[in-house]
DNA sequence: AAGAATATTTAGGTTAGTCTAAAAAATGTT
DNA sequence: AACATTTTTTAGACTAACCTAAATATTCTT
């Protein structure tokens, strides 16, 4: 017997990605105002939503106690996390769109409900396992390949590998990562990192630059040696 | 100066699309049952939704007497009509939907907001001319060709024609197509139209059939002969 | 352990889009 | 022209998702 499909609102699917996302961040309770600055809403709205999410057995929640995504609220934002990511692989695979474009377009297109339309852009994208941004897309049991990484900043001095993920996706930070000519795939050397404001010098294959300790927090690498 | 883009809720884009349908149809002014019953939906909640389109100068509508689209209100639809039609070109050239499946995840994708997208999209599919029922697809400043056809219950009798296009696009009348063989581009022979109940014998280069008079005023033939 | 500061919830309101029922206008019929 | 029928509008209500302001609970500081 398969489970019948339930429809979602597009903001109970957006409440449910930003529960699911804060969870992985910081592996306990999520709380109202976290929920409520993340999603640029204010904190009453936040519970109003949390009753409702409750009451559908998306989540355990009780009063100033934070919430926790129950089973069926994972997948829920498993799926929508998936269909975020395979859009944004079409949007840069297909389409030509830059890593830094896809974001704004793909929050709209991960609401769009058809489970044959989701398999069939997978398939028609060859399976993709990460995202444009180095983010793993779920398969269609909720399944993913997490790789192992490193930041930037936790890197010892002399070591490399390969740029294989950026914390932050926003449009401005991957902007500011183009302008300085990075991107997934390129190998980085950490020469130094000083010891005053957690800077780092690193180096690529074409060139040397000083990150500043707040990209450094963000940028992903792996295959260290 | 570029007019700034103003953005439009699902329901009103929906409703300038049923609008724009039915003045084609038709020709005059559309009323309101008209919208209601294609909508699916209640004449009073209509009635609401011409006063707000009418105050947003996307419809002229006076009490009682219907309404017409404005011209921002009919380049509105055409956009909306635009990206339902690419996103059904895509849904079967690219994704190998069917062309009984695609209608009413277009609905959905119809009202992403993306102006680069579509483009994109368009071009990605080569500029397409028509969608996968025939329907003429506007250009990004919303001409598009009409071509002439004629339908199938219109034809004099030994007549053929190319069948270009379907009337109802829904999904059991594209099914009833298929299960009859019948598919865009097909040469189609009208042998005789039976004067009782006007249903027409056809032949196609495979096989001999009637179809009712409800059948044949939904298909839409060309280069008659 | 009390008081201050912060976090969360409650109470009450708004808007978009829907609905039902009743009123009013338009149209059709004799 | 009067009455009946149909169409359309108005009035009033509901829900989802948000808001502000006030109340209450929790946590931090001394
Ligand atoms: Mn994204
Ligand atoms: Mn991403
Ligand atoms: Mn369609
Ligand atoms: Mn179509």
């Amino acid at each position: 017997m398969q489970s019948s499909i339930v429809l979602y609102s597009q903001a109970e699917e957006n409440y449910l990605k930003c529960i699911y996302a804060l969870e992985m961040e910081h592996g306990e309770e999520v709380s109202t105002n976290l929920i409520a600055s993340k999603i640029k809403t204010k904190a009453s709205s936040v519970t109003d939503m949390l009753k409702k999410l409750s009451a559908k057995n998306l989540v355990v929640y009780k009063k100033y106690q934070g919430v926790r995504l129950t089973e069926r609220g994972r997948e829920t934002a498993l799926r929508v996390v998936r269909k975020h990511r395979l859009w944004e692989c079409f949007l840069v695979q297909k389409l030509d769109f830059k890593w830094d474009e896809v974001h704004e377009i793909a929050e709209q297109l991960e609401h769009i409900e058809s489970d044959l339309l989701i398999d069939k852009l997978d398939a028609f994208l060859r399976f993709p396992k990460t995202d444009p941004h180095g983010d793993p897309i779920p398969d269609k049991h909720g399944r993913m390949v997490i790789s192992k990484t490193v930041r930037v900043l936790d890197m010892r001095i002399g070591s490399s590998g390969i740029l294989t993920g950026v914390k932050d996706s926003s449009g401005p930070f991957l902007k500011y990562l183009n302008k300085k000519n990075l991107a997934l795939g390129d190998k980085i050397k950490v020469i130094d990192i000083e010891p005053y404001d957690q800077s780092v010098h690193i180096e690529t294959r074409t060139h040397r630059l000083v990150i500043s300790n707040n990209v450094a927090e963000n940028l992903y690498l792996r295959n260290v040696k």
